[in-house]
DNA sequence: TCAAAAGTGTTATAGGTACACCCATGT
DNA sequence: ACATGGGTGTACCTATAACACTTTTGA
């Protein structure tokens, strides 16, 4: 769709907004950064890259570009973690917009911070265009990082924390049939806390949407495991009564 | 802070983005939008404008402007407030922001939504340059909006009721020394549910940051109220530790 | 038969729900 | 004395936490 700037700048002026040329208004870009979590076995990380250009050469970065003229925000999400994990169907959640004037030494950027949640062990990070190297960190070991990002992870972590007691976020971070022990392993690890085997899975069985399988782990060294998998249609009317998680 | 201009141009493009030149990055606008709720006496509304200009002249839309190139996110958002009703020391809290390519007809604008929480009676809502008419509008009859700002007060509304439990959003809305029945019904207003008097008392008692004052109403044709007050010093810790109200 | 993890049952306590009832004030 | 809302108490029931115990498998 082609925008006719002319036409609206002609129009825009008339308001004259406190006799600032409308031009001024129209030489911002805004970003989009993602934190792209990866889960494996009780270990939470974070993909992040080092730059390989100014400003913040060789920092390490939340991975994030500026958004295309023609793209929607949640498209630029997708097109960036498609560019570094090669994976297209994880659904992205916007969290929260940075706009400080100073974040951005080069002009002003605005940003938009998405995060996702994926399952690390079937990533290879793909070098990138912007990007010298790729590599996941640990939460607990996170380098000194370029702009804003160290106050953008933060708040995306505890973002993190919140969703997944409401959205089935955590859907792509385990195998379609899954054990109970696997689904409070992950909980455990996002949440930071334990919980009581016995009552975490009263919970779960009062939950219509993780459905219990005729089915068991097969070749384990102990007890099999019964394996469950998720219902979405039956989330769906869970989610439009508001529901979470209240472990 | 003056920027360079030349030199981000220049060093960005490097890069070279999918060989789209840098400059079309620029032309970029951002705008905020206010979802400013006024309560009073069991009666939520929304201050809506009625547009001056195209695009969609005469519609009533949600207050916004752009954002000026030296000016933060927040602070616009606190100027919209103060053009249109004079108050300043409301704070303002970020929702969301919304950015379909489409979205304004005159050209790439992205918008943040910000919502307030005001006491209706207080304001009498001014005139502003961007609005022929600025008026409260019960959220139950919601006339055609401009742009996408329905979406946008759709999720504003959401917002509202889930910032209301963890957040003091409401001590702007009722007077320093309050009863709890005034308590009560802005929580009834806002969650569009009903509480029992004496259930929802407890919860209160039981929470320090709600201090009961050595004081009564006056003057009323029956049983005299206590008075509370909130006390922002004890919010704090229970903030610190994720506190949310369970009504 | 042992280790390891799955899975179930029990009990004490806390907290929620739904009421009924009493209280203080102005008219 | 009565209307009006303020304020409290109780009894039932359900949810929760902490813990012990039983079960099933491979080695």
């Amino acid at each position: 769709m082609p925008i006719s700037r002319k036409v609206s700048k002609a129009r825009i002026e008339q308001d004259d907004f406190y006799s600032i040329p409308i031009d001024e208004f129209f030489k911002s870009a805004f970003s989009v950064d993602c934190v792209i979590f990866g889960y494996h076995e009780k270990e939470l990380k974070v993909l992040l890259i080092q730059r390989g250009t100014d400003p913040y050469e060789n920092f390490w970065a939340l991975p994030g570009d500026l958004v295309y003229p023609f793209e929607d925000l949640d498209d630029a999400a997708k097109r960036i973690l498609n560019d570094l994990t090669s994976l297209s169907d994880i659904p992205m959640r916007q969290v929260h917009t940075f706009g400080k004037v100073n974040r951005h030494p080069l002009g002003r950027v605005i940003t938009i911070a998405y995060i996702a949640l994926v399952e690390l062990q079937d990533i290879t990070p793909l070098p990138s265009n912007w990007a010298k190297e790729t590599k996941w960190h640990s939460l607990k070991k996170i380098p000194k990082l370029a702009f804003d990002h160290k106050e953008i992870l933060n708040e995306c972590v505890k973002e993190l924390q919140e969703k997944v007691m409401s959205e089935p976020i955590w859907t792509k971070v385990l195998p379609e049939k899954f054990t109970l022990t696997a689904f409070q392993e992950l909980f455990e690890t996002i949440l930071q806390r334990e919980f009581d085997k016995g009552n975490f899975r009263k919970k779960i069985n009062g939950v219509k949407f993780l459905k219990r399988l005729d089915e068991s782990q097969k070749n384990v060294r102990h007890r099999p495991s019964v394996l469950y998998k998720f219902d979405s249609k039956a989330f769906q009317q869970y989610k439009a009564k508001g529901f979470v998680f209240d472990f």
